[in-house]
DNA sequence: CCTGATACTTTATGGTGTAAAGAGTCAGCG
DNA sequence: CGCTGACTCTTTACACCATAAAGTATCAGG
């Protein structure tokens, strides 16, 4: 996990909200633009995840030493707010309420599902101390936006608001690091699953005695992948569907309490 | 985050599922266990968190080299293995039904959020390549033994476990989080809080013209805490219950579903 | 033209996991 | 009994990390 909003709110607040600073300086000229810097550190992360990053990294993609980043930016910490804000901006901030709340909720998850594998590193920016930038609030207001209209109180809208957010980071989540761990061992999941199964029923023969609702879970219903997609992440996205629809299931009937509540 | 289940599962998992090794071997005798290892580790990472867990530290705690501990564990990614199965064996592996389903996954999910926070290095041991290790399955089992008497399918049921599972996770992690951040900073969450919307106000002038769904959900409905719980931790714990409870009436429906279409 | 702030590099510090090599210990065999 | 070789544990070493401190070159304002 990597820690967010850490540094001095006087300067990196600032920087988020990109406040132009209107100072003329003395000294050589600066040779880049934080945005430039901020790009090739999200490039980074993309390639090679956030282990990769690092501010020595960065500096080799842009023909500087580590070091070089320190005046442009305060500490890594902050780059990573940065990143963090400026990979937000690539999701969608309104959405068609032609088809009602419910299918706008459902793309909103299914975009930020799609975000969150593009850049799987943003899952591990700590969400505790939130990155307050303009982004990180674009994107709240948006789904907030959304369940707004259904009529729901502040108070119940809050905990829909954060069960859909945790549902869908969580989902995407075992997705991004089965795909990271894939990459990193060189090995797909199917063959890692088989390797452990086999030494599985070797170790602990009475495996079914012990855990029968598993294995009953596992035994039944599973359809295989129309596509190409790695066995377990179709099982994952199936998941993630099937769940989120319990979860708006969930939301319908809190509307209903509001209506009967007012 | 940190990687779990890359060992070679020829080595791992015996060591997980505790199968004796028989072999009498020349040679000094080993001063130490694994168990004492693991509960060192776990003590380290319990006091001053995962990032603190280092391979010196845990030997240091036992009067060894960080080497020292390689010829009991191949490496520190199966002691993360065997520190998680470990600690998972706190919880309860069984629920009275005497409320029914509801009442017993509500206490388990309350057992699950109190688990991570008393271990919240937990939360940072990834999921996707689980620990196969008897006590992860057990937990398992008990969630999805408790659901199951609700007469669902296993298709049901799965997204259903993913939701509830993700949802405690996610909503411990931003608690867990904010305690790091607060201890690794020495700032309450309050403070930080106060500090940045001082910066944030000057800087965004236009934030409630902006941002006008966020602004309402914020200024409506929140109690105050009653202990001395901080304000930030008391809002996501309330938020926590909120959301179960949107979580279950979609689990509710779910099980009306089953019935029609059975 | 000088002064001093700035951009950037170099070097250094204290941390990480773990490979490799060395020192001491002891079970089993001749 | 004494050797052999496997074993435990330590020491050293390596490649990395973030970043502090110091040095060098550059340039705006006085």
């Amino acid at each position: 996990m990597v820690f967010a909003g850490q540094g001095d709110p006087q300067r990196s607040l600032p920087l988020l909200w990109r406040v132009p600073s209107t100072a003329s300086r003395p000294g050589p000229k600066q040779g880049l633009t934080v945005d430039e810097i901020v790009d090739a550190a999200i490039a980074v992360a993309d390639a090679s995840g956030m282990a990769a990053l690092s501010m020595r990294a960065v500096g080799d993609r842009l023909g500087r030493t580590a070091m070089a980043l320190y005046t442009y930016v305060p500490n890594k910490s902050d780059l990573v707010d940065l990143m963090y804000d400026r990979t937000l901006a690539e999701l969608p901030t309104s959405y068609a309420f032609d088809g009602g709340w419910r299918t706008a909720v459902t793309s909103w998850a299914s975009d930020l599902w799609e975000f969150y594998l593009r850049h799987s590193w943003v899952l591990q920016v700590s969400q505790a101390r939130p990155v307050l930038g303009p982004n990180e609030f674009s994107t709240l207001e948006t789904v907030a936006g959304i369940l707004r209209s259904t009529g729901l109180s502040a108070t119940r809208l809050r905990p829909v608001v954060s069960a859909l957010t945790h549902f869908v980071r969580g989902s995407a989540q075992v997705v991004a690091e089965a795909r990271e761990a894939a990459t990193a061992t060189g090995m797909t999941d199917d063959t890692w699953w088989y390797a452990r199964s086999a030494v599985l029923e070797e170790i602990a023969p009475d495996f079914a005695a012990r855990f029968p609702t598993l294995v009953w879970l596992e035994s039944d219903g599973n359809s295989p992948p129309e596509d190409d997609t790695p066995y377990f992440e179709h099982k994952v996205r199936t998941t993630f569907t099937a769940g989120l629809d319990v979860l708006l299931d969930g939301v319908e009937a809190a509307i209903a309490a509001e209506a009967a509540s007012s």
